[in-house]
DNA sequence: TACAAAATGCAACTTCGTTGCATTTGAAAA
DNA sequence: TTTTCAAATGCAACGAAGTTGCATTTTGTA
């Protein structure tokens, strides 16, 4: 398990009080976390606008990936990539009820999937909708 | 390929202009469409907000389903049931540059796909995402 | 310490979607 | 055909998510 700093330190980001905060939030957390979980959780103060370029950073730098709950906001949930995984590829179970979304490792079984002619296949999501 | 009239019935859905040109359009579309291109595309002029009622009672039925794009905005396709399909589940080819999102029908390798415990799997969503 | 680039804060704005209430319309009964 | 009522529509106002531009502060380096 990597801490915050050398996350930040690998992806040559620079070091601020909010940034290790949301990683640490991140990192502890078992599911995908909202803007709005985010700054209701942390205990660093910041601007609204500010925790949405972080968001963006990071998921720029491909430390956290994004995933759409059935209501259109989003969520972000640190990236982990177990061995033999497509980096791109994640398969994420989403409550109906309490939106809750969390990441599972199952997607071994994707990884033939095939795409239509003329399309260029990047990246794959699963979810897996239903109740927890 | 069935009428708009026919569904409407079909469901007990009073018939209205608006709902037969939301549906000739979903029926004809060959993609996703939002509530966006469906108020400038369509002929039949009508409140916003009855557009998206009329998206939701869509929906509810069960005639249309949504898809979330990755900006978050929501779009709808018309919900065929090929043989042998599970009728929840739905593969969509999401384009990242012009965010089109195209039905697929290549569900049945993912049946068997099991959930962890402590989980009820009621739909699933295959989202590839990649350029077309 | 001094400096430049990057990060933050602030204000204003846009888009998507919702809610409450008044009005109109579809379709079934008289 | 006319009457009737629930359901559909329109309108106004609101709320949440996310963005943009610009001024200010901070980080990391020289």
């Amino acid at each position: 398990m990597s801490r915050p700093e050398d996350i930040l330190q690998q992806h040559r980001l620079k070091h601020t009080r909010l940034r290790k905060a949301v990683l640490e939030k991140l990192l502890a957390a078992d599911k995908g976390l909202s803007h709005q979980d985010l700054s209701k959780d942390l205990e660093v103060s910041c601007n609204r606008v500010t925790l949405f370029r972080t968001l963006h950073v990071f998921e720029e730098a491909g430390i956290l990936h994004k995933i759409m709950d059935p209501d259109g906001t989003s969520k972000y949930a640190y990236s982990t990539h177990p061995e033999g995984s497509d980096t791109h590829s994640h398969a994420h179970f989403v409550c109906l009820y309490c939106k809750e979304i969390f990441c599972l490792n199952e997607v071994a079984l994707l990884k033939g999937l095939k795409v239509p002619k003329g399309f260029e296949k990047v990246q794959l999501d699963v979810q897996i909708k239903g109740y927890c």
